[in-house]
DNA sequence: CCAATTTCAGCACCACTGATATGG
DNA sequence: CCCATATCAGTGGTGCTGAAATTG
């Protein structure tokens, strides 16, 4: 019960200063998360519904955070040759930019927040991941499909 | 950073799972929080200015979740004698009746999502109490005061 | 003809800002 | 006269549902 309590109020509280930091930068928290995503994918650019996969929302929101990342100049919309039905969201060379400028700043605060040390970190990060585990989260296994919502 | 991320899922599954459970109670997470503020609290009425602050956000909030738990009847508005430029939020007795009947239904449920042990969950609670405290965050001790935002 | 993908309109919710009214 | 409290109107952001258009 204080666990779950805690987690909230710790959400809350790295949420906020998360987009103190992104503001600047013309980025929330949920498009920084799609920014992200794009920047580590392969080829640079995804399928929107592979995006609404990754990032767990639904689909009409994805297109939502795509309009905002193309009025940022952070992200194109492209056909897909091999399904014209799909569209790909890549990321541009001002997209790849501030994707780095961001987590850079991120890290070198430690998100503002964390008095806690790599053990401790490492720590919260196994209970948590044994928790998502349990609940259907996909975690970063390739192929972990996450359950309906 | 794999722990942020970590917080940042684990609260987005737990939320998702808590409205699950309270929305057939006529409560979204916001408001139960309100409701167990007043619940515990020891006149079973406090201002608006405190739940702003126990709550941490904004004034203004706090009137429009005060105006669902009065239309939902867990709650009611009354004069403060002593001030009476203040506004009292006291929880009735169908508010006491469904605060008691949602935190069961979430204790039962151990949340719906927490496949770890009272011994893990102490962990997770005490490393984040730590990261809280770093923030700021008042926890549960009387007389500490959050940092403004 | 059916299924999949994206988009759009509309809705609900939360939280904030700024202005206003009331009272200490 | 200034400060504190609460409310209201307006805005921005997220996320959903359900319907439409396009393509497999």
């Amino acid at each position: 019960m204080g666990a779950v309590t805690s987690i909230m109020r710790a959400q809350q509280i790295i949420l906020s200063r998360l987009n103190s930091l992104l503001e600047p930068l013309d980025l929330t928290f949920p498009r920084y998360e799609a920014l992200m995503i794009l920047f580590y994918s392969r080829r640079g650019a995804l399928p929107l519904g592979k995006l609404s996969d990754r990032l767990q929302v639904h689909r009409a929101s994805v297109t939502n955070v795509v309009d905002r990342l193309v009025a940022s100049g952070y992200v194109v919309r492209e056909p897909d040759e091999r399904d014209r039905r799909t569209v790909l969201a890549r990321i541009t060379e001002t997209g790849k930019i501030t994707a780095l400028d961001a987590t850079e700043q991120l890290n070198a605060t430690r998100f503002g927040v964390v008095p806690l040390d790599d053990t401790e970190c490492e720590s919260i990060y196994s209970l948590l991941r044994r928790m998502r585990l349990g609940a259907g989260d996909f975690m970063d296994e390739p192929g972990h499909q996450p359950l309906p919502r």
